[in-house]
DNA sequence: CTAAGTTTTGCGGGTTCCCGCAATTCGGTT
DNA sequence: AACCGAATTGCGGGAACCCGCAAAACTTAG
């Protein structure tokens, strides 16, 4: 079996390395990268049946790396090894996923024993093995009342990158009005308008625009990373515009 | 000599250990803690001499934990040893470093040797071990025109939370007129004003309001951590406000 | 086809925000 | 004492934002 491992902690990548080692007896080709970039050009050099990935990881993310591989084989058994079990991966991971693809998410945090029943279950029995905090997660963020959905995320991306209603609606090509209704459902969602509790002579405390992004970052809705990556895509869109 | 470590993760923990262990030969007693409240405890009941300190913990932070340790005996040496070199952290940090005090800052990604040399720098030679890129960083967050100043931080952070200009005066206790300006000096500070392109025919594309936050947390000023610890601050002074 | 549900749009007005101008206060300096 | 830079405050106006109401457009079943 050829095993690639993706991870730029030089720790954890060695810890993984022991760990696949062990676990997985016949013969196995392993490959080591500490950035999805080189993950990813090993990958196009010569297919992996099986991927242990790190998310976050520097320039392309480990939920890039998965995109386009899947997209060439999504025969490839995937294991995502992360931090945090922050909305804005899942999202971004359940987003990608193919609908026969097999996977696995273990957070860093978990027990030896967990991680390499994970490992066995993804690259030899071909189940989908997912830690339950991180299923708690996914659960919450595919409902349909918690939930955001794909349009109010949206929303949320470009109010967090400091769009004006107006850059909104030109960008998602709707009107004005359209912008702001889609904001209107956010705050809604985000549970603002209860949150707000006028204390004193001094009014309604929380601007529901800043207050959005306040809740969203400590849900970890979206994340530094996440930004970053859509800050890319914004810039990408208006130099296209011009 | 007594050495308390406080890391959360696991592999980390275990590889300071060793580290510590080949690098300080004489008799070594070590402690070690996997959050912030625990090491709290362990250094209440019996103080230590030197300490090595993750950043990022849950509930207690490191930073935390080294202000209350500074609070009780300036004369602990302190490594800080961190994932990121976020100005968050670095103005933590530079907050409440007591005069005389000696530490060391250190990235999870620099080899190994380097560590090695800052652990014996720290706790035996008793000098500050800065990274270069953490010095980086210092140097610019020190900075007379491109780091923010105390005020400017406060009116970051509220604008973070959501609050409204008059929340904002009321808690800073200014006028309504004072909040905003300081918000003023704030977007100047980051340079929102150049940023904005008006492209085409709508407009000016950028809210200062949110992009403040945008660029402040892409940049580091301020990090999801930060955040949680201010919302708590915000939290308990509304509490006492009632 | 219809019905229910979601999303978009226009209108309107009340609020908040952004910021230039000018006057004032408050340390710290020469 | 005179001065300077930083911070604060009031005033005022133009822009942006928030949102209720109601009507259209579009989607998705039954």
């Amino acid at each position: 079996m050829r095993l690639l491992i993706a991870e730029d902690d030089k720790l954890h990548r060695a810890f993984l390395k022991g760990v696949a080692e062990e676990v997985l007896t016949d013969d196995l080709e392993m490959v080591e990268a500490e950035d999805g970039q080189v993950a990813l050009d090993a990958f196009l050099d010569a297919p992996f049946e099986a991927v242990i990935l790190d998310l976050q990881m520097p320039h392309v993310t480990g939920v890039d790396v998965a995109k386009r591989i899947w997209a060439r084989h999504t025969s490839t058994r995937i294991l995502f090894w992360s931090n945090y079990a922050d909305e804005a991966y899942i999202r971004g991971i359940t987003r990608i996923v193919p609908p026969e693809a097999v996977y696995g998410y273990v957070l860093k945090t978990t027990p030896e024993d967990r991680l390499k029943m994970a490992i066995q279950g993804v690259f030899q029995a071909d189940q989908c093995v997912i830690d339950r905090e991180v299923r708690g997660v996914q659960q919450r963020s595919s409902d349909r009342v918690s939930s955001l959905t794909d349009l109010e995320y949206e929303a949320l991306v470009d109010l967090s990158l400091g769009l004006t209603d107006k850059a909104m609606a030109a960008r998602r090509r709707v009107s004005l009005r359209g912008a702001q209704s889609r904001l209107q459902h956010l705050y809604q969602k985000l549970g603002l308008d209860k949150s707000d509790i006028p204390v004193g002579d001094w009014g309604p405390s929380f601007n529901s625009r800043t207050r959005a992004i306040s809740v969203a970052i400590s849900r970890g809705l979206l994340n530094a990373d996440a930004l970053r990556q859509e800050e890319a895509d914004l810039q990408a869109w208006l130099k296209k515009k011009i």
